[in-house]
DNA sequence: GCCAACGTTGGC
DNA sequence: GCCAACGTTGGC
């Protein structure tokens, strides 16, 4: 069981349109970076936790908690000619992007980048290092009991 | 919209 | 296999 951090654009998945879809789950399309891939293929197990996070948007920030719910298979956007995410040198037979499906554990306050980067505890988080650009990163187990704290207490 | 940081590509 | 050029990410 591991757990980790996960980047959505709210403009393209937002917490909330998670919470609208059927089942409260989607695929982790659109990962077309390898160390990413690496992670959804060779470390995520069921039931895995994440942190939902909002990037590229003007409150950026940990919103939510979600969880493994299903491994890692072909990302389907890579076959389709013309869509953002194809990709000509993928085949069927020999995949080379994945995601994983991710379904909604619970709605958090928001947890602001910038509130996080307030706690001495959190300072070695790859989210808060220099030049990070990961979308999808592990998170400690203490990092992460450290944060969920911080989310079942009002903002200060 | 700027730009630092970093990943990928491709010529050699 | 090096590395310059280019593309992308994502906070600000």
């Amino acid at each position: 069981m591991r757990y980790w951090l996960m980047k959505s654009e709210p403009g393209d998945v937002s917490i909330d349109d998670l919470a609208a879809m059927p089942g409260q789950t989607v695929d982790w399309y659109g990962i077309r970076n390898y160390q990413a891939r690496n992670f959804m293929r060779d470390q995520m197990q069921l039931g895995d936790l994440a942190f939902f996070y909002h990037s590229n948007c003007d409150e950026p920030g940990i919103v939510g908690i979600v969880e493994v719910s299903h491994l890692a298979y072909p990302d389907r956007l890579q076959f389709i000619p013309g869509h953002k995410y194809f990709d000509p040198k993928s085949t069927p037979e020999n995949p080379r992007w994945l995601n994983v499906d991710v379904k909604l554990v619970r709605k958090t306050r928001l947890l602001s980048l910038k509130a996080l980067r307030t706690y001495p505890e959190l300072e070695t988080m790859r989210i808060l290092q220099r030049g990070n650009r990961l979308s999808i990163t592990p998170v400690d187990p203490r990092e992460w009991a450290f944060i969920t704290a911080l989310l079942d207490q009002p903002a200060s």
